[in-house]
DNA sequence: TGCCGTTATATCGAACCGATATGTCTAGGG
DNA sequence: CCCTAGACATATCGGTTCGATATAACGGCA
């Protein structure tokens, strides 16, 4: 998942590790920033999977592999080299070739099974790097799935309106109405998305 | 987190695992349901550090007293499906004196620093358990939160219009739509939070 | 010069998810 | 009467993510 969101924005510009988490919070998904936490393992997963690489690393000296449980070790050559010594800077990541592979595989598959939210906010974040065939297939798999959660809620709602007090119940009404209007947002996509089809069919007669 | 929400749907009756799961699913986040895999671990976690118990397991008769609206419920389902039905290698949890203390000092604190949609959502599903002046610091908290998130992500729009293309501009501004009418939902509640209050204090005078 | 806020990378433990294994109980077909 | 399919129920495993924390270089500024 986020090693979609890294590749995706890596399309576009090589950047670093840092510039990445700011990127990833305010383009595509401004509720729920990435922490570091799993953004540099990602990194980590992506560059041993070869489908990142770094291209500029800013330092005074070579850049020192920190990975894995070398960690006593590292203490010790610090402390033989002194507190001071550091050899940390920038590592500006690139995509590579198997790294646009990977991206085309990861957007495309595993839309299939019902996605979470954040999947499908990503893939549409994503979408112009799909084929036009594919996104309009991404935003009814999406609509059909609110439409099926809707009418969950909507029954969860009825068959127990009256053990639930007014918050809760405000609850799952306000979210209800959230998911309706999901649903003609999409309707509005789809509806797009076919006028940009049949556009591009008269074109090509 | 699934803490408190385990706890909150124990405090209304006695349940085993796999009801809770389907509670927690239906009434509180319909959006995305608890895993197993969290939940018997959870468990686990408050079995332990006593603030749930189990109260029954593998009994044939019933003995259970089950208080609240749904013990009806539970008997007809008995009487529907048979007296024997579902009471093999079943554990009801129930909560302890711990566990209600532990719920107070959960649905109270770490309310503080910004809390995740989820958290939210979490506390007001169970905001009748919380003292009235509490309920408004809850919502007006996450009222001042959508407040500056919107901001962010109206300035964010600005700032990089002409870089987005269809999708991802139709996706922020989609997301910053939901927040608006999140904010106006919130108003209303904090309204009718106020007028119960004020109600209060004149029936006291 | 010393201090501090920002930029930047990295790791750790705990929580959580999805998949999977295992066991129990019952209904229904042969 | 058996026996198998399927619901019910508990549990664990590997991997991902989060939040907190450590470390360190850099820039401004007093």
């Amino acid at each position: 998942m986020l090693e979609l969101a890294i590749l995706g924005v890596l399309m576009d510009h090589e950047q670093h590790g840092y510039e990445l988490k700011k990127r990833l919070g305010e383009t595509i998904s401004p509720l729920s920033s990435v922490s570091f936490g799993s953004l540099y393992p990602a990194l980590a997963r992506l560059e041993a999977a070869g489908a990142v690489k770094v291209v500029e690393a800013r330092t005074g000296a070579p850049p020192m592999p920190m990975t894995g449980s070398l960690g006593a070790e590292v203490a010790a050559f610090r402390a033989r080299r002194g507190p001071t010594r550091g050899s940390r800077g920038k590592k500006v990541y690139g995509i590579t070739e198997r790294g646009h592979e990977l991206f085309a595989e990861l957007l495309t598959a595993s839309s299939q099974p019902p996605e979470d939210d954040r999947g499908f906010s990503l893939r549409l974040a994503f979408a112009r790097h799909l084929p036009p065939e594919a996104r309009l297939g991404l935003l009814e798999r999406r609509r059909a799935q609110l439409v099926e959660r809707l009418a969950k809620a909507r029954s969860s709602i009825r068959s127990s309106r009256d053990r639930l007090d007014s918050y809760a119940r405000s609850l799952l009404e306000h979210g209800s109405e959230a998911t309706e209007r999901d649903i003609s947002w999409l309707d509005q996509l789809i509806a797009a998305e076919s006028a940009a089809s049949d556009s591009r069919k008269k074109e090509t007669t």
